[in-house]
DNA sequence: TAATCAGCTTTTTTT
DNA sequence: AAGCTGATTA
């Protein structure tokens, strides 16, 4: 059942509005309800575009409107900025480009400086032309070695056809702003443009958004602006303001009404944000109990932190709360290792929302690559990847000779490796090795194209030794585990018949563009930002420090805005924990409290220390013997 | 010439 | 603690 405002906001007969919502007002069932009041008042489903933040929402959304049996669902325009970017993309300019994720692109970077000869960080070149991109900006000449560096990844990219994800964004801009024609074509077909996390996109993103939505007004953006994380990724909350001034007949629906979480930690929660200056005004209430008080911890150390909480988790277990309902957030993925350490001696399963996404794991990037070679042998990225892996005798000085040679006669790797061979450049060991490659590629070629995705997959694992290559390192289990998790995505895999892509490369696309990884079985562990969206009985917040969280280079606004992220997560119980020293970047230190701590209320608060640390009183002249293992 | 090993820096957050 | 570079060994 919907309140009055979320009545309200999903029935408003304008079609430009701003929905500002509150962490747990029931914003996704207002964005769902709202798409299904279009459809019922007529409104042909691909006269709708829909824009989530992950892939996962839009799945979420997309499965909460057919349980509502509403017809042609799959003419919705629904998925997030990258993925529709990328559909509208291969359907102009005939499946012309290739997905690269951020860690290809980062190789191809450190290639680029390498062959300049620049003594340059690539991640912070990374880091300049991703920003770049966000604000829709092009390399630009200049004596800036940046821009330099800029332009020339820009050239490398054209010339291999490859699509970084801001390029995703910026060529679809530069398509329809450049082509009058499609861009009144794609304004006319979209009565309705629905966006949620609105305070998260960028500058590119809403000004892809005017482009089509500013001369029919229609568009429809959800947002909290207390929850605006991503400004490292170039999210501008002022977007939020901006399109009330470009969207002056908009509807604004403020929802304040929480239905998540207790009294106490909403409270919590509220005098937190209070200390940020930059908002839009919004008050969140709830109706529901008191509650619990929250927990704070303040433990000696990080292990002792993790062991308070490793025997919080059982406590609870054993009074019947399911592991499911409880979630350990931190700010960095890093101090998940002390956690994981305890919860694995304790028996009990957790389940991490990988820092490491799936598909840039080595194994399933090396599936990949392959496929991408048996489906074009001139990808240099991915021959890069496959040539010497499992190990073949192919070493530095094989490859080097193979990419001067690359770039002196502007050829494809694979062509050079074919030259190398011909002009008699290699012997032995090596020229086994490359003759065993190609062999291994060509057969590649041939058997793909009449498999389907998943037969292709094991053919791959199959033919290339895969297995007995990972089963000889010590994570070998892991990593065969998640080859038969790579199969079965396969297997459930759906092509989008729209665009003209085989399912081959749409499945290389979609690896790029997919975060995923649903949630596993067990206690649920992430980065608060993983958390954006979720909600869990139990919310363990760890690592409260200053220069932890917040962090250190953050903004403190912005940092803050995650603690708010954080505490809201949780609907009944929230453990706020620190520790008086961890290791950090190798070394002890000491720490503080975080300044969040003490923003919370007291009254709110059940503190607990941890007990006083152990001191030997040791007569005169005995020392400690020093451990033999640390 | 390639593979392995040992010592070096290096940390936020992600579509 | 992990990933990368440089040195060492086969």
């Amino acid at each position: 059942m919907l309140n009055a405002m979320q009545q309200r906001a999903v029935t408003t007969n304008q079609a430009s509005a701003l929905i500002l919502s509150g962490a747990g007002t029931g914003k996704s069932s207002v964005l769902v309800a709202r798409i299904q009041h279009l459809l019922e008042q007529g409104t042909p489903a691909q006269a709708i575009m829909a824009i989530s933040f992950t892939n996962k929402a839009a799945n979420e959304i997309k499965q909460r409107l057919a349980a509502q049996q509403l017809p042609s669902l799959n003419e919705l325009w629904l998925g997030t900025f990258h993925s529709l970017c990328f559909k509208l993309l291969m359907m102009h300019t005939k499946g012309k480009g290739k997905v690269i994720s951020q860690s290809q692109q980062l190789s191809i970077i450190k290639n680029l400086v390498s062959t300049l000869g620049i003594e340059m960080d690539a991640k912070k070149v990374l880091g300049f032309i991703n920003a770049k991109k966000d604000h829709g900006l092009r390399a630009k000449e200049s004596d800036e070695l940046f821009e330099q560096l800029y332009s020339a990844y820009e050239k490398h990219c054209e010339a291999q056809s490859l699509m970084d994800f801001g390029e995703l964004l910026l060529r679809t801009y530069e398509l329809l702003s450049g082509h009058s024609a499609l861009l009144t074509h794609y304004q006319n077909q979209f009565e309705y443009v629905l966006v949620d996390e609105c305070q998260d996109t960028n500058a590119i993103q809403f000004a892809f958004l005017k482009l089509l939505t500013l001369p029919k007004q229609n568009l429809f953006i959800v947002g909290d602006d207390d929850q605006s994380i991503y400004g490292f990724r170039g999210a501008v909350v002022e977007n939020m303001t901006q399109f009330q001034s470009d969207y002056p007949a908009h509807e604004l629906v403020k929802l304040e009404q929480n239905y998540r979480c207790s009294k106490t930690i909403l409270d919590a929660a509220n005098h937190v944000i209070a200390h940020n200056k930059q908002r839009m005004s919004k008050v969140l209430r709830t109706d529901n109990p008191m509650g619990e008080a929250i927990t704070v911890f303040a433990a000696n150390d990080a292990e002792k932190e993790a062991r308070f909480i490793v025997g919080e988790i059982q406590r609870l277990q054993a009074q019947g709360h399911g592991l499911q309902e409880i979630a350990v957030l931190y700010r960095t993925h890093s101090q998940s290792d002390v956690l994981t350490d305890h919860l694995l001696q304790a028996q009990i399963p957790y389940f991490i929302a990988r820092g490491q996404r799936f598909f840039d794991r080595k194994e399933i990037k090396l599936v990949l690559c392959y496929l991408q070679l048996a489906l074009d042998c001139h990808d240099n990225g991915a021959l890069e990847v496959c040539l010497n892996t499992p190990v073949r005798g192919i070493g530095l000085a094989t490859r080097q000779r193979m990419e001067t040679l690359a770039n002196q006669q502007e050829i494809s790797s694979w062509q050079a490796l074919e030259q190398l061979i011909e002009i008699q450049e290699v012997s032995g060991k090596t020229l086994q090795g490359i003759t065993d490659f190609m062999i291994l590629i060509k057969r590649l070629q041939e058997i793909v194209p009449v498999l389907s995705l998943g037969e292709a997959l094991q053919a791959i694992i199959d033919e290339t030794g895969l297995i007995a290559w990972f089963s000889r390192s010590d994570d070998g289990q892991e990593r065969l585990d998640n080859l038969d998790e790579l199969l079965q995505l396969a297997g459930n895999f759906k092509e989008e018949p729209s665009i003209e892509l085989n399912v081959f490369e749409q499945f290389l696309a979609h690896a790029c563009l997919s975060t995923q990884e649903e949630q596993g079985i067990g206690v649920q562990l992430m980065t608060l930002h993983a958390s954006k969206g979720l909600e869990f009985e139990t919310v363990f917040l760890m690592g409260l420090e200053q220069d932890l969280f917040p962090s250190k280079n953050g903004l403190l606004e912005e940092e803050r805005r995650l603690m708010y992220v954080g505490i809201t997560r949780a609907k009944q119980r929230l453990f706020l924990t620190h520790a008086k020293q961890r290791q950090l970047y190798g070394n002890t230190r000491q720490q503080q409290p975080s300044r969040f701590l003490a923003e919370i209320p007291e009254r709110l608060v059940n503190a607990l220390k941890d007990k006083p640390a152990i001191t030997l009183k040791l007569p005169q002249g005995l020392a400690l013997p020093t451990p033999a293992y640390a």
